[in-house]
DNA sequence: ATATATTTTCAATATTTTTTGAAAGTTCGA
DNA sequence: TCGAACTTTCAAAAAATATTGAAAATATAT
């Protein structure tokens, strides 16, 4: 397979799995063509590349950037501004999960822990059920967010060596 | 709060959540709904519940049963079809896991296979890190296949008591 | 067998999300 | 301070996704 053919694919595809991962179609492919791209590229660059418009394109990429995964770069004697992504990807795996844990875990904790509490006898069998499902995410969700904790600190080799063995 | 305000918020922001992560606002409603109700429901309780149509209640629990979240049962002596959830939050994570596995990351690495070995001179910079790239992709969802496996055959108090203490 | 209850399908519709592009805003060199 | 280069915004349009509801299919009781 030719270059320009895998590109494509790699971005279609990265484009694709974004999607179901609750990220837009377009800022996944951004990132990859960043990912993939050895120096960085303009806003012009990203544009023409992926045959989307200026708007669109500007929108993403600033996403990309509160995100964490894409920074802009200027380049002396330029005027436009350069962007360029994260190329470690244990790196890029760890700031996301970083991101979705404030964005979306710890919300969800905070919810829980006002639900669990809930007026109503507990013999009640709708209100037991109700209360024990609740605590019972709320205590995976503890566990998960120290798992992630440590993990965000984590080295990738720490995560390989170590983890891998533990993992028989 | 009231049990009954208590449900449509531990619903509605359920609902939210999934819309994070790929699945549709009415999939993970059906699913928490079912999660929080002691008995079996009919589609005409979920229907009724949630205020959604015949239509929109049938695909989607047909869906909750698809990715093994949700069971058919059958009451001795009723002639419509009830359904319920699994219960145990450990074991529906791990089922989440384990069919995103199969429906993500497995064709993913697939992708990343073929794309690894895309022609061209190593020493050009684009294909460098082009196959730089996707190698280091390709290295890292190994490791995850291989650590979900392990989670996904573990027990809740295996992870809880095991990992806890690795992860410090 | 027939009538009735229940489930499933799917084209049409509604809603949500994404994208566009032109205008407004900003920056910077001369 | 002006004007060209560049960036940002956002209302409108397009595209993607979800929902409805009525008709068709299926199952069950009599």
């Amino acid at each position: 397979m030719k270059l320009q053919e895998a590109k494509q694919q790699f971005i279609s595809s990265w484009g694709a799995f974004g999607t179901h991962w609750g990220i837009n179609r377009t800022m996944a492919q951004i990132h990859a063509l960043l990912l993939i791209s050895p120096d960085p590229l303009t806003q012009d660059d990203i544009m023409e590349d992926l045959n989307i418009s200026r708007g669109n394109t500007n929108m993403n990429i600033r996403e990309l950037i509160n995100w964490g995964l894409v920074e802009r770069v200027i380049l002396p004697g330029e005027r436009k501004e350069y962007f360029t992504a994260e190329k470690d990807i244990w790196k890029v795996v760890k700031q996301i999960v970083k991101e979705r844990k404030k964005r979306e875990l710890e919300p969800m904790m905070q919810l829980l822990d006002k639900l669990e509490d809930v007026e109503g006898d507990k013999k009640d069998k709708k209100v037991k059920t109700f209360v024990d499902t609740v605590s019972s995410i709320k205590r995976l969700g503890l566990q998960a967010d120290k798992t992630l904790d440590v993990m965000i600190k984590a080295e990738e080799n720490w995560f390989v060596s170590n983890l891998m063995k533990i993992f028989k």
